[in-house]
DNA sequence: TAGAAACCCTGTAGCGGCCTTAAGGTCAAG
DNA sequence: CTTGACCTTAAGGCCGCTACAGGGTTTCTA
C-alpha cells in the first residue's frame, strides 16, 4: 500500500508517517519502481500502536522505549511498567495544576461582569495585584511533561 | 536596575527578558554607557504582571491583548472577558481529557503487575488490541490550547 | 493520446516559548 | 592585572508535527 492509503488506514497524515521514519519510529518501507514507499499491514499495526499511544498523550521517546520492548520481547518488561506509572503520575499533576487554575482563572473572571472602560475593568485590576505579590509564580507543567492549557498533538 | 536584578525580582531567566523584549511584550529599556539594559520599576510590574499571566497558562498572544488594553483604559474591556472566558473553557476542556487518559492509563496499568518477558507484559499486548480497532484516535488537546501531559513553560 | 489533476518524492522552514551555546565586551575584587 | 561574574548579540535546539517549494509519476478524463 502507499502511504496515503497508509494514512488513511491510520488516521494520519503522510508527513507524519515521513517523519516518523526519519524518527526511527516505523521501519524503511520496501520501495516501487518509481521510488514510492510500499508499506504491508506491519507498518499499519506498528503506526496504529504509536498513534494509540500518542493518544495517551505519551512523547514519542516514552513510544521509542515501548516500542523497544516490543521489538526485544525476551527483555524483562519492568521498565514498561515503570513507564506508564511515571505517565500517570504525570497526568494526575497536571490534573491538578489545571483545577488549580480554573478555580483562579473563574474568580479572576467573577471581578469584572460588564463591559466598561478597561481602566476599571477588574479582571486586568485583579491580574495587577496579583502580579504585585511576585514571589513564587512558577508556571504550570514545569515538572511532568503534560503540556497546559493549549493544543497537545492533532488527530 | 541590570537584567539578572529583574531577573531575581521577578523569578525569571535573563534570556526570556530579552524575548519578551524582542517580542514587544516588554519595552526596550535605557541602556548604561557600556550598553548594559538599564531597567525601571516599570518594568518589573509588567513583566510580573506577563508571568502572572503565563502562570495562568496563557499563550503570549493572549498576554499580547490583556496588555494591549492596559495600555489603552479608555477602550471597552469586553474583549478581556471574552478572552478570560475562552481560556477557561480550555482549561475545563483539558482537565475533561486528561481525566479520561488517567481513567485508561489505569487500566492498561493493571494489566502487567509484574516483571516478566516484555513478550507476555500486559501493557504491551492491551496497547496492540487497543490499536488494532483503529478508528478516531484522535490525539489530545487539538481543539484547545492547553497543552498535554507534557511541560508546560517553566519557572 | 494528450493534458490535467492527483498523487509521490526530498529538503527546508515554521510554530511557541523559551533554553543553550558561542564569541565577545565590561566591570569589581584580590 | 588577572580572574571570574556579569553583560551583549546571534544562532541553533527542543517537541511533534505541518506546510511549502520544486520537482517526478500516475491516473483520470476528454
Amino acid at each position: 500500500m502507499k502511504i496515503s492509503e497508509l494514512a488513511q488506514a491510520a488516521h494520519t497524515q503522510s508527513e507524519t508517517i515521513r517523519y516518523y521514519e526519519r524518527e526511527g519510529l516505523l521501519p524503511e518501507p520496501a520501495r516501487t519502481g518509481s521510488n514510492y514507499r510500499n508499506y504491508d499491514s506491519s507498518h499499519l499495526t506498528r503506526l496504529a500502536f504509536i498513534r494509540h499511544c500518542r493518544s495517551l498523550d505519551m512523547t514519542l521517546g516514552e513510544v521509542r522505549t515501548l516500542l523497544h520492548f516490543k521489538d526485544a520481547p525476551e527483555e524483562n518488561c519492568a521498565q514498561v511498567n515503570g513507564l506508564l506509572d511515571a505517565h500517570v503520575g504525570h497526568v494526575v499533576q497536571r490534573i491538578k495544576e489545571l483545577k488549580a487554575l480554573e478555580k483562579e482563572l473563574r474568580a479572576l473572571r467573577l471581578q469584572c461582569a460588564s463591559s466598561q472602560p478597561a481602566a476599571d475593568c477588574g479582571i486586568l485590576e485583579g491580574l495587577n495585584q496579583a502580579a504585585r505579590q511576585v514571589p513564587p509564580v512558577s508556571v504550570p507543567g514545569k515538572t511532568g511533561h503534560v503540556h497546559g492549557a493549549h493544543g497537545g498533538v492533532g488527530s
